[in-house]
DNA sequence: AATTTATTTTAGACTTGGCTAAAAATATAT
DNA sequence: ATATATTTTTAGCCAAGTCTAAAATAAATT
């Protein structure tokens, strides 16, 4: 399987996440910035190959083997975040761009090794899911931040958002995964929220609010 | 700069390590198992971008820039063997091929990290040196057991030739860097080798003794 | 139901990196 | 010095993956 299948395989499995519905030629392009022609002729080849399921005009969606081959590359992506992150001692905004480049390296017994060495983790640094070596994966429980209410408490499980931007305003804030969050107060004009993070108090907007994960 | 590119910067690099000449263009393409007129389209494109000295019909040779390069491609194969065999526990016959594709992650910071987590190693699982992040190669002086004498003793620091089934050949004669080894007798007939390695008394052809670097 | 708008596909072109076959240059031998 | 052999380059073709522009289909609107 080439790079660029991969990338295609993988951006269909994270839009089929969020969707369920088949997925449209648009969307993948919108994703992956490029041309809709361009996913055309990906699909077909896909398709050839058994890996996804793709009716034209109609949409897209993974066969059970590209599901499990999206599995594998998401697999990987999240085991190599994780030991930039343990063990190399990167922050948790600066993983993205080395994994999505380390996610291709084709060996199932360094992936093995590498999962073993890093003590079999379950979740990324982002608190997103591991896949197993079969595909399987581990749901946690969690809801946004956004849906919580008045006096509730919970921990920070998981981001939505996982770029750049985003988590350094974490880093900043100093919440982290782990992080004990209490409401305070929601403000019902703007959606803002006043927290609880540690010791501190701040105010954040719906918008972040909307991507922490708590549990 | 693409895989392909940094393949041939490397290729030239280890050929020009043996030979000091201008490379050929035939001993590139047989080196990469490729045709010569592809050997000839890539180093006008390496001309192009000053990493080669290429002068039609006459050979090539790297610039400084591109023996920087190609020294940067050997110092990321180099640290991922020695992270795959002392992290992950691979053996020495099974890494090459998963650091061909390693070396070629594009991202300075990682490798760097990646030295220190490794604690700045100054040769690979070969025996071979790392070439520090400035090019730098701390050389050890070393010889082919094949040139020694009867009863010379020496450690085995390296091994000339890498491939899977001459490290295997070695793991089974339970020679590993770091072996004391003593010449006993040298075959004049055929210039085998008797041996003692450890306690055990072996004997090896002088193909064996060609490919192992004796300290 | 007809027409406009948006989406998706096709057709044809380009780039990278490879190939074969033939031509050109260089090296070797008579 | 010339003929032969080897090496290297050129010319033209192919496949993957991308693009633009045009055509086909589906969805939305009147």
């Amino acid at each position: 399987m080439t790079f660029s299948e991969e990338n295609y395989l993988k951006t269909i499995y994270h839009l089929t996440s969020v969707s369920d519905a088949d997925i449209s030629t648009n969307a993948i392009a919108e994703k992956m910035e490029t041309k809709a022609s361009s996913v055309t002729d990906m699909l077909k080849k896909l398709s050839e190959k058994d890996l996804v399921n793709y009716v034209k005009y109609q949409g897209v969606s993974l066969t059970d083997k590209g599901k499990l081959a999206a599995k594998m590359i998401v697999r990987k992506h999240r085991l190599w975040e994780c030991f930039l992150v343990e063990k190399l001692d990167f922050s948790w905004d600066e993983v993205h761009d080395i994994a999505e480049q380390l996610e291709h390296i084709k060996s199932e017994k360094l992936i093995n090794k590498l999962d073993d060495f890093l003590g079999n983790p379950t979740e990324d640094p982002h608190g997103d899911p591991i896949p197993d070596a079969n595909g399987r994966i581990i749901k946690v429980e969690k809801q946004l931040l956004s849906e919580f209410e008045k006096n509730q408490i919970g921990i920070c499980v998981g981001v939505k958002d996982t770029s750049s931007d985003f988590l350094k305003y974490l880093d900043k804030q100093e919440i982290a995964l782990g992080s004990q969050i209490e409401i305070i107060e929601k403000e019902s004009f703007d959606s803002s929220f006043r927290i609880r993070v540690g010791t501190k108090e701040i105010t954040i907007s719906n918008k972040i609010a909307s991507n922490l994960y708590i549990k």
